[in-house]
DNA sequence: TTTCTAACA
DNA sequence: TGTTAGCA
């Protein structure tokens, strides 16, 4: 009797991988393709099975319906979410970011 | 970006 | 059988 859920091991948050891409494509709302380029660029951190199966974590999801917002409603591309993400990973989300238009296609 | 093939569960 | 992964 801790927190919400009662299970004997420590368990806090959705880090358990369960969800193949396709599913987390769903749930972050990005097409499989994406997924697989974001992995490629070290935006996620998917874990992998045996057989090179993706399996991505709530955590993930969240990290992908960021990139998802990023993507779909500012237009910005898989290489600038990747160093949007790297400032937030390396800077406390303080970024001084100026004006840099990245390259966006109509 | 899209589609095809191969392997796995 | 359906789905995933990798490449051209």
């Amino acid at each position: 009797m801790s927190v919400t859920q009662s299970d004997p091991v420590d368990h806090d948050m959705a880090d358990e991988p369960v969800y193949v891409i396709s599913v987390a494509a769903k749930l972050a709302g990005l097409p499989s393709w994406t997924l697989r380029v974001l992995d490629k660029e070290g935006v996620v951190c998917p874990q992998r099975t045996e057989k090179d199966r993706r399996l991505y974590s709530d955590r993930d999801i969240a990290k992908l319906a960021r990139v998802r917002y990023l993507t779909e409603e500012r237009g910005v591309n898989i290489n600038g979410v990747k160093l949007i993400l790297e400032m937030e990973n390396n800077s406390t989300g303080r970024s001084e970011l100026g004006r840099f238009g990245e390259g966006e296609q109509s």
